[in-house]
This record gives C-alpha cells, sequence and structure tokens, in this order.
RNA sequence: GGCUGAGUGGCAGAGUGGCCAUGCACCGGAUUGCAAAUCCGUUUACCUCGGUUCGACUCCGGGCUCAGCCUCCA
C-alpha cells in the first residue's frame, strides 16, 4: 500500500496504477550544457530509490528521463568553446553517465533526448494553434497562450491575478499576455533549428517534455517527478500544453524533491556555488553520497554539510563491518531473511518514501546482527540486511574490498600490510608489546586500522 | 505583495495525542596486553503565545523566524 505525496492535492494519497502491475513514470532530466552538481545527483538517486521500490512492489516500471540537448544555454557554451552544440551535449551526456554510474544509479527504461522528439513537439504546437490554445506571432515565436487554458495554475496553486508580471524580467513584445510562454522559437542564422510550419526553428522548453512524455508512455501516465523549482512554471505549463491537447489529464501523480542546499545557500548555477559531483566524488564514494542523500527525506531541503557527509561514511562502515564476517546470498529467498525487518522497511518506503526511517530499521537490524553469535543464525540477518540495502541501492559490494579500500600512491600495499601485520601477530605472541604496538602506530600513520578479533587480525583503511 | 513548505536534543534527522526514533558526538561500564570493532548503560529536545483535551512536541488559532517558487534552474 504506496502513499505518495501528490503535489496537485498537497496530500499523501494512496498510490493506484492506472493499469495494474505497470507504472509509467516520468522524470525531468537534464540539460547537458555543463557537468553534473550535487542536485542533479539528488535527482537521480532519489527517482532511481522510486523506481527500485516501485519494481520491489511487484509493478513493471516503464521509467523515462529526458535528457535536454537542445537550449539556449548549450548553443552559448557551445559557441564559446568552438564546438557544435550536439558536440557540447554528447560531452555532457557521458559525463552524466559516469556520475550516474558512480552514484550506483540504475539506467531508466528510456532515456529520450529532445531532439529525437522534434516532430511530435511540431505536431502538438499544430494542434494547439487549431484549437486555439497557441498562436504564433509574426517574428516566427509560437506562443502558448495561458489564459486558454481555464486551470492554469492548478499544480502550483496560484491565480494568474497573482503572478508579478514583469517584475524581474522584460516582457515579449511579441506576446499577447505577458504569461505566454513559448512553444517555438524562431531561429537566428548559426543556430541549430528544424524546419516547421512556422519558419525554421527551435522547441521551447516546456514543449518538449509534454512530447516525449505522450510518445513513450502515452497521453495519461501515473507519475510525473522532478525538482521542486520546476513544479512552476515548466510543470504548470506542461500540464497547460498537454491537457489543452487531450482534453484529459497528463500525469496523475506529481512529485517534487528538495533543493539541496551549500552554507545554508541555495545551490545554482547562477549564484555560482554549486558544487559538482566530480568534485564531491573525488572525496566520497558514490555509495556514501548515495547514503548521505537518502539520509534525510526527499521532500526536505537537504544541507550539503562535511558533517553530514562523514556520518553517512561512518554509518555505512558500521553496515559493512556487521556484514563482512558473513556469507551473503545474492537473491535471498523469504526464508533465509527476517520478514519483520522486511515489513517494517516496507512500511517506511510506502509512506511517501521515507529513507529516513528505512535507514533507521537498518541500523536496528545491524544492532541486532551484532549482537548475535554463530548460534543465533546471524546469517538471516546478515542476508536481511544486504537485500535492504539493495533496495535502496546501497551495500552491494563486497565487505571486505570496500573496507580495505584501495591504496593511494604513497601508500602501503596490501601485502605489506599483512607482512606488517604477520610480524606483529609474532611479537605478540612472545609478549613483545611494545614493537607490536610500533607497527600498529606505523601501519595507522598510513591510515590502517586493525581489528583483533577471535585470534585473527582483520584491518581496513579509514 | 501572492503561492507553497518548514521550525525537534551538541550535529544530522524521523515520528507520535499519554511508553524508546535512528545514526554520529559525549560520558560511564563490559570486552581487549593496550587498542580497534562490538555490546550494555547514562545525559541533552520538540520556536512562541493562546485554545481543545484527563493529558499535546503531536490537533486548532495568532505571532515570530527561515526556506522555495512567482526569471533560466534539479
Amino acid at each position: 500500500m504506496l502513499h505518495l505525496y501528490n503535489t496537485l492535492t498537497r496530500k499523501k494519497e494512496l498510490f493506484e496504477s492506472i493499469e495494474p502491475q505497470h507504472v509509467g513514470l516520468y522524470v525531468c532530466g537534464i540539460t547537458v550544457y555543463d557537468v553534473c552538481h550535487v542536485g542533479h545527483g539528488r535527482v537521480m538517486i532519489v527517482y532511481d530509490v522510486l523506481y527500485r521500490h516501485l519494481q520491489a512492489m511487484g509493478y513493471m516500471v516503464n521509467f523515462v528521463r529526458n535528457i535536454t540537448d537542445v537550449d539556449d544555454k548549450i548553443i552559448r557554451r557551445a559557441a564559446e568553446n568552438n564546438l557544435s552544440p550536439q558536440a557540447l551535449a554528447q560531452q555532457y551526456i557521458d559525463e552524466m553517465h559516469a556520475d550516474e554510474r558512480a552514484l550506483h544509479v540504475l539506467p531508466p527504461t528510456h532515456e529520450p533526448r529532445a531532439t529525437d522528439s522534434i516532430e511530435s513537439m511540431v505536431r502538438i504546437i499544430g494542434k494547439l494553434i487549431e484549437s486555439g490554445h497557441a498562436y504564433a506571432a509574426d517574428n516566427g515565436d509560437v506562443f502558448y497562450s495561458v489564459s486558454s487554458f481555464a486551470e492554469y495554475g492548478k499544480l502550483s496553486g496560484r491565480k494568474l491575478a497573482d503572478l508579478r508580471v514583469g517584475e524581474r524580467v522584460a516582457v515579449d513584445e511579441h506576446k499577447r499576455d505577458p504569461l505566454d510562454f513559448v512553444l517555438w522559437k524562431s531561429a537566428k542564422p548559426s543556430e541549430p533549428s528544424w524546419e516547421s510550419p512556422w519558419g525554421a526553428g527551435r522547441p521551447g522548453w516546456h514543449i518538449e517534455c509534454s512530447a516525449m512524455s505522450m510518445d513513450l508512455l502515452g497521453e495519461e501516465f501515473d507519475i510525473h517527478g522532478g525538482g521542486m523549482d520546476l513544479e512552476f512554471p515548466h510543470h504548470e505549463n506542461e500540464i497547460a500544453q498537454s491537457e489543452a491537447l487531450t482534453g484529459g489529464t497528463f500525469a496523475r501523480y506529481w512529485m517534487h524533491n528538495g533543493l539541496v542546499r551549500i552554507d545554508d545557500e541555495k545551490m545554482s548555477k547562477s549564484l555560482n556555488n554549486f558544487l559538482t559531483l566530480k568534485d564531491v566524488l573525488k572525496l566520497y564514494s558514490g555509495e556514501e553520497v548515495r547514503t548521505f542523500i537518502i539520509g534525510s527525506h526527499y521532500r526536505s531541503p537537504l544541507n550539503y554539510l562535511t558533517e553530514s557527509l562523514d556520518a553517512a561514511r561512518t554509518a555505512l562502515r558500521r553496515f559493512y563491518t556487521a556484514l563482512r564476517p558473513h556469507t551473503i546470498s545474492d537473491s535471498p529467498s523469504d526464508d533465509q531473511m527476517d520478514a519483520s525487518y522486511v515489513e517494517r522497511f516496507d512500511a517506511a518506503m510506502n509512506d511517501d518514501l521515507n529513507t529516513p526511517e528505512a535507514l533507521a530499521v537498518m541500523h536496528e537490524l545491524t544492532s541486532a546482527l551484532n549482537k548475535l553469535d554463530d548460534a543465533g543464525e546471524p546469517t538471516r540477518l546478515a542476508n536481511t540486511l544486504s537485500y535492504l540495502g539493495g533496495r535502496l541501492g546501497i551495500l552491494q559490494m563486497d565487505a571486505d574490498t570496500v573496507l580495505k579500500g584501495e591504496a593511494d600512491e604513497s601508500g602501503l600495499s596490501d601485502k605489506a600490510i599483512d607482512a606488517l601485520i604477520e610480524e606483529r601477530q609474532q611479537t605478540r605472541a612472545s609478549k613483545d608489546f611494545k614493537r607490536s604496538d610500533e607497527i600498529r602506530d606505523e601501519l595507522a600513520a598510513g591510515g590502517i586500522v586493525l581489528e583483533d578479533a577471535g585470534g585473527k587480525t582483520i584491518w581496513r583503511r579509514g
């Protein structure tokens, strides 16, 4: 019984899919004119967790996450770098995929590019003009007429009269109403363009999501997600275009994730205070970043704090330390797991993806696992912990490998460490504790921590 | 100005009308040659003012503060 908070109704609602056992999910992806920042990482991870949870519930999920590969900023950046817009976009698409892999984000079912759906956009725009919802200006731009759609504002809860038009941005003289937005932009000579009944041009931003989602999910689908900053105007405009076109409902459930802050200030490209995923991934593993992000609820603002990233690192170390001595089944059956923890985990996830609560269940499970001796069937709990980690996209690596980490260039090799540990064992056996402690200090200076357990010594980095 | 949403212990962060979140940090203890890891225990809380109630951090109302959107933005 999954409940999701629906921005349309401002309430948590029971999720019911249009078709039993199938879910259509559309997420606004990235405009590829620069490398991804932590905010993009949050979107990737939040909807990846939703995707995994829906699949775990038994749904066949058609997950579409688009790529915006034609846009003013792409054109400008490409010109600055003497690249074609296509080449620039491709470069950042590759970078984005590398970031996603590092964060253990599953590929969506479809990853359409705006430029592959131009025909659909032109078709939709044509129909909107026919039905009086859009008009072509004499300069070749086509605008959507906001006043033609009676329900405009229903997602973001605003009334047309309340919007502060022109306060921050000059109003385009070609618009009949200042709130009208562009569907088709006439192209300047050097820009990428496509032929249309209104002359050579390129699509506006909002229309592409309507076209791609309808192409791949149909006119009405289950869930539409994206960052909170897209709620207005982007998603409001998507609804206006799509529902004016079809006369029906566009997306049933609208989900919006909270924004990432840094030093308690909004992170954005225009403020130039954004932290790129690549920079963060130099300091923390993808799994650590992921754990940090699911450590708060997806609708809350998330402040990037070194302390919080460190806490995520410590939490993962605790999980992996508990798993380390056990042999884990890759896909454990129900009777190889402890149902009570799985139930509590599911209950948390079904409550609008309460991942912090889900992690709390995993921590309690870890405590229980650490308390058990061999007679208490610790493997069951270890399997459960590993399984639940997988549900969130973490804990899927070999514990020993993760905890040992990788030697940096100047660091001690695994072989050298093993040799020192062997020497320490001998000095300890002969009660030469002065020397054995020297060895341990030496290793500690190289970031190696020793743990003596059950007559054996194991080690980890960091 | 309009529309959203939020205010929880040293930090992060859930949740509930009356009983413990959880993790990290701190303190005490167990274990250890000493550590590490682990376990046990203790400490610190619910912005403010009213109201409802036997009882509110939890419900209702006012106030204060903060954030997002109203411009491109995930």
